[in-house]
DNA sequence: GTGAAAGCGCTAACAC
DNA sequence: GTGTTAGCGCTTTCAC
C-alpha cells in the first residue's frame, strides 16, 4: 500500500496527484531527465539518478500508468481470461503472475461468470489495451478465436483449439497412462476408466487409457464407464460398477470431482478405498489434497504451463509472428492414499 | 470478441488502431461531435448520432480507454483486491461485476497470492487509477488501511477493521445463532462449537454461539472446542470430542472446511452423520454443496454484500466523504443433509 | 548530460 | 448543433 500519507488539502478534499513535473521542479531538473532517470535509461548521470530517486521516494511519486501507456508505444500488459470459480485457473493465475513479472509484463485479469460470457471478458481485456491475451480453457468457437488472433497474439492454455493459434497444454493421454502404469505397478489388472463424453479433453484421456492398457497387455480388461465432470457423475459410475458382474480393482476417473464421487459412493456401499478399489483422479486439485479425500491424482503442472504461456506471448510480441505452435507438457502423477496394492484375489 | 476482422497490412503487420479522428473524417464531422455522440451526451442531433454510430460500427472503432481516462477526470474504475483461491471471493467477484455494471463502473481485479502480498495487489489497483477500492477480507494493518483511505475511498467486505473505513459484512453472530436455533428446533440440546482462535471473525462467531445457547436456556451445555480453519483442524476437534466423556448430538463448526474435517473423522470412527451427530458449517461454500458432503451451512449472501459494497463505493465517489459506516447484513442458513433430529437418548 | 517541444488519443470549454 | 482549442501526464526526438 502506498504507505506514504497523501495529505488532504485544507478543505478536506484529496490532494492532487503528483506529476513528473513536480518531482522535476523539486530538484530543479527538467521532466525529461526525470523520466529517463526513473525508467533507468541511458542519459542522466549517476548523480542525477540518485537525486531523482531520492526526490521521487520522498514525495511519494507514483507514475501515472495511463499517461505513460498513452505516450509509450507499448503497454506491456498481458490479458488473462479465466473462470474465477476454477481452482485450477486460480493456480495458473498465481504462476502467470510470477512468470510475467520475470519478463516485465503486468497482468490484467478478466473472469467469465454466469452473466459475463467469454466475449465480454475478452472485450474488457482489449479495452485495457492488453498487448496479448492468454485464454484459460476457452470455449469460444474456432472462428472467433481466429478473428481475435488477427488483432493480437493469443495463447490458449489447456486444450487444443483447432484454430491456428498457440497452445500450451498438458499431455492428457500421458497423464492417464501414468495413472494406469502406477496401478499396474501395484499389481492391478482390472482397471476401469470413467469417462466424460466427447469433448477433446475427454477423448484424449480415454485414448491414453486404452493405449496404456494395451501396452501393459491388458486389452482384455479395458472397461470404459460413462461418467462426467462432477461428483454426481462419479457416484453414478460407481453404482454402475457395483451392479456389474465384477468390480474392478482400480478406477481411473476423468477428473478429481468425478473421483471423489466414486470414492464416496464406494465408501457408502461398504467398499473400501483403497483396500478393495483404488481410485485415481485428474487435476491434482485442492480437493484431491484434502486430507480426508487424499486422492492420488495427475498434476498438470500449472507452473510450467504458465511459464510457457507467458514465454510464448512475450516471444510473439517481441519477435513477431510465425507459425502457431503447440507446446505439450508432460504431467506427473501425485500418489496419495486412494491407491494401494491390488487385493490378492 | 471484436468479431470484426482487423485486416493486416500488406507487409503482415497489424493495422494501426482506428482513432476517433478517423471516424470523424469518415463522416465529415469533427472529433468532438463524434466524441459527444459516442458517449451519449447532449449536443449532437439525432441524425448525427445515427451516422456516427453507423460509421463507428462499420469501421470497427473501439475507443482507446487509456486516452479517454487521461482526458476525463474520472476513470469509473473500481479496484477489487481478492484471494483468487477463495471460492467465497469468487462468488463475490461475480456479484460485484453485476452490481458495478448496473452503476456504470468497471472492475479491475487484483489477487493476493503466495508471492504477491496485499500491498502489491493494492498498488497494482492504484496503478490502474481505480477511483475506489473494495478489499475482500483484507489482513492489512489498521494503519495501512488508514493511509490507503486517505488516498481514495476504501470499502472492506467481510470483517470489521478497527479503522475508520466503510465496512460491509454479514452478522456472523446471527449466522451462528441461526445454526443453533435450527439445531434446537431439531431437539438438540448438547450442541458444541468448534472454534478457530482469536481472530475478529472467530470471536464474533463464538460469541454468537454463546448468546444463542443462553437464549435457548442451554448455558449448561455450552462446549467450545479448539479447532481451526481447515479440515485437519476439524478432524482434530472431532477426535477431542470422541475422547470426551460424552459426545454432543450436534456440532457447529467455524467454517465449511472445518465441518468437513469433523464429518469425515466421525464417519471413520463409525459415528453416523446426522444420525448420531448433526453438523453445521459456515460459508455455504461449493464444498458444502457437493452432493456427498451435503453440509448444512450458513450463507453470507455474497450477492447482497457485493451490491452494498458497490453502492457504498459509488456513493463516496459521487457524494463525497462522510463518517465511515458499517453495513451488517443478516446471513441465512441453508439446510442440507448433515443435520437431522437429535437421537432420542 | 540536459532541456525544449511535439505528440500519444481523447475530452471539455468555449466560440461560432 | 458543430468546430476549435487546449490540455490530461508522460515519453521521446532533437537541439544545445
Amino acid at each position: 500500500m502506498a504507505t506514504r500519507d497523501q495529505p488532504l488539502d485544507a478543505d478536506g478534499t484529496r490532494a492532487r496527484r503528483l506529476r513528473l513535473e513536480d518531482v522535476a521542479a523539486a530538484i530543479g531538473m527538467s521532466p525529461s531527465s526525470v523520466s529517463l532517470a526513473l525508467s533507468d535509461r541511458p542519459g542522466p548521470s549517476e548523480e542525477t539518478r540518485r537525486r531523482v530517486r531520492e526526490a521521487a521516494d520522498r514525495l511519494g511519486y507514483r507514475p501515472d500508468r495511463t499517461a505513460r501507456l498513452l505516450a509509450r508505444r507499448r503497454t506491456r500488459l498481458l490479458g488473462v481470461m479465466l473462470d474465477i470459480r476454477s481452482p485450477f485457473h486460480a493456480e495458473l493465475v498465481e504462476d502467470l503472475h510470477q512468470a510475467s513479472e520475470g519478463r516485465g509484463y503486468d497482468l490484467v485479469l478478466s473472469t467469465v461468470t454466469a452473466g459475463r460470457d467469454e466475449r465480454r471478458a475478452v472485450d474488457a481485456l482489449l479495452d485495457f489495451r492488453c498487448e496479448a491475451v492468454i485464454l484459460l480453457g476457452p470455449a469460444v468457437s474456432v472462428s472467433q478465436l481466429g478473428a481475435l488472433s488477427r488483432q493480437l497474439p493469443v495463447v490458449v492454455i489447456g486444450k487444443q483449439t483447432g484454430a491456428d493459434i498457440d497452445v500450451v497444454r498438458a499431455a492428457d493421454d500421458l497423464g492417464v497412462a501414468q495413472a494406469v502404469d502406477h496401478l499396474v505397478g501395484l499389481r492391478h489388472r482390472d482397471i476401469a476408466f470413467v469417462d466424460a463424453g466427447k469433448g477433446p479433453i475427454a477423448s484424449l484421456r480415454r485414448r491414453g487409457y486404452r493405449t496404456a492398457m494395451r501396452r501393459n497387455g491388458l486389452t482384455g480388461s479395458v472397461r470404459v464407464v460413462p461418467g462426467g465432470l462432477d461428483e454426481r457423475a462419479g457416484a453414478q459410475a460407481a453404482h454402475a460398477l457395483l451392479e456389474s458382474p465384477e468390480l474392478p480393482t482400480a478406477v481411473v476417473a476423468y477428473n478429481d470431482m468425478c473421483a471423489v464421487g466414486l470414492q464416496d459412493a464406494f465408501s457408502r456401499a461398504g467398499v473400501g478405498v483403497p483396500e478393495q478399489v483404488s481410485i485415481v483422479g485428474y487435476d491434482n486439485s485442492t480437493l484431491a489434497r484434502l486430507a480426508h479425500i487424499d486422492l492420488t491424482s495427475v498434476d498438470q503442472d500449472a507452473e510450467q504451463l504458465a511459464a510457457h504461456a507467458v514465454q510464448v506471448a512475450a516471444d510473439r510480441l517481441e519477435n513477431g509472428r510465425g507459425a502457431a505452435e503447440e507446446f505439450v507438457l508432460t504431467p506427473h502423477l501425485v500418489v496419495r492414499g486412494s491407491t494401494g496394492p491390488a487385493a490378492t484375489a
